[in-house]
DNA sequence: TGGCGGATTCACT
DNA sequence: GTGAATCCGCCAA
């Protein structure tokens, strides 16, 4: 995938990791999924973010590095949720990835035995942060790991072409606490795409800004 | 050092 | 729709 996107702000990013494809590496093999849903959490601007107000702590120090890694935490002490770095070293943006479809019937099998549940709809398997990480084995252990390199554990590779996906964007999920940056519009998903965790009526069309 | 709450999920009503 | 699970990060003291 093109480095470029990682130099992008979150807000510039999270529609254009819409589509690409996820490569997961463990000891089982290599599972490939793509994007289909992502939120954008942006500079310390945002209060939103973990790094809002330029909170720089043990957790968020990943969110400060050169885009190209992964930041990976642990929420309600259960769950492990995948963000992409992105911006310049110094400024904290991330993309959340809350959603992946498997990309083949292979990738779908081994995704459901790591989720260990019986899957009865599509976004059971990988629509929503914690239950991606799950099928996908994503924990801390993978957290600042590099995403260009198809030597590591976890990269991204090149996938569909953004201009070609109807893509619709909608306010975040699960972030009262943001005030006024709680109503942005800055989750981005594939139109009824049913990998995809949560559907709002409300979603507005997304169109890619000209280049 | 203590207390609070969360970028969630699942089981239950 | 509601509530529990579960624990670490964060900040105030």
């Amino acid at each position: 995938m093109s480095p470029h996107i990682y130099t992008l702000t979150a807000l510039q990013a999270a529609p254009l990791l819409l589509g690409q494809h996820v490569v997961r590496r463990t000891e089982d093999g290599e599972i490939r999924c793509r994007i289909v849903e992502t939120e954008s959490y942006g500079g310390s601007e945002d209060k939103g973010s973990h790094a809002y107000g330029g909170r720089r702590t043990a957790r968020t120090e990943v969110m400060f590095r050169t885009g190209g890694v992964a930041y990976v935490y642990l929420i309600y002490g259960m769950y492990n949720c995948v963000n992409v770095v992105t911006a310049a070293k110094d400024d904290p943006h991330a993309v959340l990835i809350r959603a992946v479809e498997p990309l083949t019937g292979y990738d779908e099998g081994q995704m459901a035995a790591y989720r260990g549940i019986t899957v009865k709809k599509p976004s059971d398997l990988s629509g929503g942060p914690g239950k991606l990480c799950r099928a996908l084995r994503i924990d801390k252990s993978l957290n600042g790991c590099p995403l260009n390199d198809p030597a590591g554990p976890l990269w991204l590779e090149q996938g569909d072409l953004p201009d070609a996906l109807d893509i619709v964007q909608a306010p975040r999920i699960n972030i009262s606490y943001a005030e006024e940056y709680a109503q942005l519009p800055w989750r981005f998903y594939l139109r009824g795409n049913p990998y995809v965790s949560v559907l709002d009526r409300q979603a507005q069309p997304f169109r890619l800004p000209k280049v």
